[in-house]
DNA sequence: AACATTATCAACCGCAGCCTC
DNA sequence: GGAGGCTGCGGTTGATAATGT
């Protein structure tokens, strides 16, 4: 598992690619007895043909006697992803709090292993929010296996038929989630309210949505509430049957965060909870923890909706998956959606 | 068995920031 | 103050291993 071409040699004749375990023990055996003093002076003082930044990235990566070998221990792992939720790709920052791991060792593990990971469980690895990507519904059989889905099946004895119907909910439910997110980022954008709805040419597409006057918006977000409060009931295969009526008593607030409204025992198969898409509400939470570690040119951010928008695009092009939205917005509003 | 694809991770590159003069 | 050198950091690369077809 080498990086670059073994043996290159650079424009300086001096030597690049793997260590030779000659190379190391020289390196070693000088830094014992000397220590590494200055790195661009090291490598002509020990006789190595290498340039001291080499050097210095072998012995902090790989030689040091301090750094630990081995698989990530779970409590490694939890570590890594709260403090890169905090710190963000602080990897150096992130290292000090693990002896004996290095920032390059974390950076590996990051992008190989927990980044996927937390991508099949419907998170973002850069935001750690629930996804409101589109992207997420291609993988909902990932993220239902890895909403521990079975394991709650055994544990509450759930019978095959009534596990089946449960997870046709928990899809649909995650389907509810995603939906919110994108009203929430509609109705928050200062862009969507000067405009008067979406810019995104995928607006403009199948569905003539433009022009939508804001008391639209809120009404569709009171809608959602209602759908939403008929979804977390504790019945979970009886929520496809619960009527949508009012329960806010007209009360056209959305919530600022339905994680709040959402009790967790009751949440299926431990979806993550629903968090604020609003670029607003994430700048909030952001200068909570370290609001420079946060890239505005982050293209990635699932919450920026731009990004939003073009994933909207993608879905109502989708064919498969019109009728399915078609069905969500006719029962939430069917007097005040048009869709042509 | 042969080939293709994906995963892993050591090592490199470029840049920012600190330090010294 | 700013020029130059050095160090450390984060992103990326690419050879090799593992896995799939």
């Amino acid at each position: 598992m080498m990086g670059r071409l073994p043996g290159n040699d650079d424009e300086n004749g001096l030597k690049k690619g793997p260590w030779t375990p000659e190379e190391d023990r020289v390196l070693i055996d000088y830094i014992q007895r000397h220590g590494h003093g200055s790195w661009r002076a090291l490598p002509k003082l020990a006789g190595l043909n290498r340039c001291g930044k080499s050097c210095r990235l072998r012995w902090t990566n790989y030689l040091r006697p301090d750094i630990k070998r081995g698989r990530f221990s779970e409590e490694e792992e939890h570590t890594i992803i709260n403090l890169h939720a905090a710190l963000g790709n602080k990897w150096s920052a992130i290292a000090s709090h693990l002896p004996g791991r290095t920032d390059n060792e974390i950076k590996n593990f990051w992008n190989t292993h927990l980044k996927k990971k937390l991508l099949q469980m419907g998170i973002d690895p850069v935001t750690h929010r629930p996804r409101t990507d589109l992207n997420i519904l291609a993988n909902l059989p990932q993220l239902l296996a890895a909403a521990n889905f079975s394991n709650l099946i055994t544990m509450n004895n759930i019978p095959l038929d009534s596990a089946l119907m449960l997870q046709s909910d928990a899809a649909h439910l995650a389907k509810i989630q995603l939906l919110h997110n994108i009203i929430q980022v509609l109705c928050t954008s200062p862009t969507m309210e000067a405009m008067n709805f979406p810019a995104g040419p995928s607006f403009r597409g199948n569905y003539q949505l433009q022009g939508f006057a804001p008391h639209k918006l809120n009404q569709l977000q009171s809608n959602f509430v209602n759908l939403e409060a008929s979804q977390h009931q504790p019945e979970l295969s009886e929520y496809h049957h619960q009527p949508l009526k009012d329960t806010n008593n007209n009360n056209h607030q959305f919530p600022s965060s339905s994680a709040a409204n959402i009790p967790t025992s009751t949440q299926p198969a431990q979806l993550p909870a629903l968090l604020p898409a609003s670029t607003e509400c994430r700048t909030g939470t952001v200068n909570q923890t370290e609001n420079k570690n946060i890239n505005p040119n982050d293209i990635s951010n699932p919450s920026s909706t731009s990004t939003t928008f073009e994933a909207w695009g993608d879905l109502v092009d989708d064919e498969a998956s019109e009728s399915y939205w078609r069905e969500i917005i006719e029962q939430t509003s069917p007097q005040t959606w048009s869709i042509s």
